[in-house]
RNA sequence: GUCCCCAUCGUCUAGAGGCCUAGGACACCACCCUUUCACGGUGGCGACCGGGGUUCGAAUCCCCGUGGGGACGCCA
């Protein structure tokens, strides 16, 4: 039998950092094992289910690169389906008709809370045999079962045992005429053919429900691995009031894909000491029954030097899109001025991110907006610096307009003028960007171009003599 | 309230009874490298929640406590 394993979220909001993870292994448990990954939409909930939403989540699952096999398959398309099967259940005694109005309901859980008890239903239409009545209340429940116990061995969690006991007749299909999560999840799964379910751990306790919804429709139960949850720096649920949790969030912070996938596998998984996964890695080594069992908290810095790495390490062609993205997003024209990928090489081992690299970026393409009254001062303004820029820019309007060649230059300048590199480069450095800080020196004239190199050594020049 | 789950450096984790004087990574600190800022290199700081067992021996197994989390919907 292949294995399947299914994404399934609820459009209600954007798809956030732990949904990621989830997806990200549920993905690779297909991939790594030649089986099929289904992304499944829930929206059941007519409530609170948006067109919107759907779209940014299926937005950011293909920016991650989390390709789905099947699917996006839109539970609202299912109605037919799901009310067939809750009605075979009522003819076969498996599940009924209850005519309480919600107020009811609430009525019997305080009661039940009142005595100590779990918050349940009592069962009130059970065995009553009651003839079917139109009722804007009507539900159907269904008949768990009153003995025994439900046991299953979770993949992550490992046993797991839960009493009948504790469990109440839980509404199937609602008197909305829609159908609730823990039944359409038991259909879906059923008809998809999905394998292994695996989700957040906050499904755990749904889990018997279900697996006794299996049993009723005579159905094989799939394998469950429940993760733990992903908590923020200071131990507490995520949530968006406090916390950057959507992934297209992360992707404006300036973070690259393959970043916070290697990030997210790590947290929770691991493999002996290995830091740095790529994707076939992940693939090949990635197995759902390695994941902790224990919550973990999402750390920015550890993020920050894994996105740093893949900025160092990969191809600054291959980064060069996203970089424009984000160059286009600071509001600057990538057209006038150096090309992406030579930004990328001269600034990546100083940001994490590319937002911060954009920011970076301004001064090749817009003139100097300020100058560092301090830099000037003391790197423009003093006896050598006339010379040095003099000198600079004989040299620069002939040589070759690369960094190597530039380098040469610079350093003929030195030779020439028997000064040490601090001497030539840090003027230089305040000519090219106004300020003491910058990349190498080389870069950070190459990246000027010739022409404006040269202007903005003149203009330096003015400003040396005051 | 009831049920369920979890527990190693600040954080992510290695650890499946002796290999542990508890390893790695992020962060932090120091030094080195150096034309600025960085990158990089070297070193340092730093943890088995507590208490009882079991065992010749426990971070690893069991029990209790404590702490944290989850769930208890006609949400998913």
């Amino acid at each position: 039998m292949t294995v399947r394993t299914r994404f399934a979220p609820s459009p209600t909001g954007f798809l956030h950092i732990g949904g990621a993870r989830t997806a990200l292994y549920c993905w690779l448990e297909a991939r790594r094992r030649g089986g099929q990954f289904v992304l499944r939409i829930e929206d059941t909930d007519r409530e609170r289910s948006t067109d919107e939403a759907v779209q940014a989540i299926l937005d950011a699952m293909h920016w991650l690169g989390l390709d789905a096999d099947e699917g996006p398959i839109y539970q609202t398309r299912r109605l037919q389906r799901y009310r067939q099967v809750a009605e075979d259940l009522v003819k076969a005694g498996k599940a009924y008709y209850a005519y309480e109005t919600k107020e009811e309901v609430e009525a019997m859980r305080e009661a039940a809370m009142a005595r100590g008890e779990k918050p349940r239903y009592n069962g009130w239409y059970r065995d009553r045999n009651e003839p079917y009545r139109d009722d804007p209340n009507r539900v159907i429940r269904f008949k768990n079962p009153l003995q025994g116990s439900v046991v299953f061995q979770d993949k992550v969690k490992g046993r797991v045992e839960w009493s009948n006991a504790e469990l109440d007749d839980l509404v199937i299909f609602r008197s909305d005429g829609w159908p609730t999560y823990n039944f359409a999840v038991v259909v879906d799964d059923i008809d998809m053919g999905i394998t292994e379910v695996i989700r957040g751990d906050d499904h755990v306790n749904n889990t018997p429900r279900q697996i006794n919804i299996y049993h009723a429709l005579g159905a094989k139960v799939p394998e469950f691995a429940h993760l733990p949850m992903i908590l923020d720096k200071e131990g507490r649920k995520l949530s968006k009031r406090t916390n950057s949790v959507s992934v297209m969030e992360y992707r404006e912070a300036g973070y690259l894909p393959h970043a916070i996938l290697n990030y997210l596998v790590r947290l929770g998984w691991s493999h002996g000491d290995q830091e740095i996964f790529s994707r076939e890695e992940m693939i090949r080594l990635f197995d759902v029954a390695d994941v902790n069992k224990a919550a973990s908290r999402f750390d920015t810095e550890k993020l920050n030097w894994l996105n740093q790495h893949y900025l160092k390490a990969d191809d600054p062609e291959a980064l060069a899109p996203e970089f424009a993205w984000h160059l286009a997003r600071a509001g600057i024209d990538a057209s006038k001025g150096p090309r992406p990928a030579d930004v990328i090489v001269a600034l990546r081992d100083r940001v994490h991110t590319l937002k911060e690299m954009a920011e970076r970026a301004k001064v090749w393409y817009a003139p100097i907006a300020e100058w560092d009254d301090k830099a000037v001062a003391r790197h423009l303004q003093n006896d050598s610096a006339p010379a040095v820029l003099g000198e600079a820019k004989a040299l620069l309007a002939g040589c070759a307009w690369t960094p190597e060649a530039i380098q040469q230059a610079v350093e003929q300048v030195a030779a020439k003028l028997d000064l040490g590199m601090g001497r030539i480069a840090q003027p230089l450095r305040v000519a090219m960007t106004g300020t003491q800080v910058s990349p190498s020196i080389d870069h950070t004239i190459y990246l000027a171009g010739r022409d404006e190199a040269l202007r903005r050594i003149d203009e330096a020049l003015a400003r040396a003599q005051g």
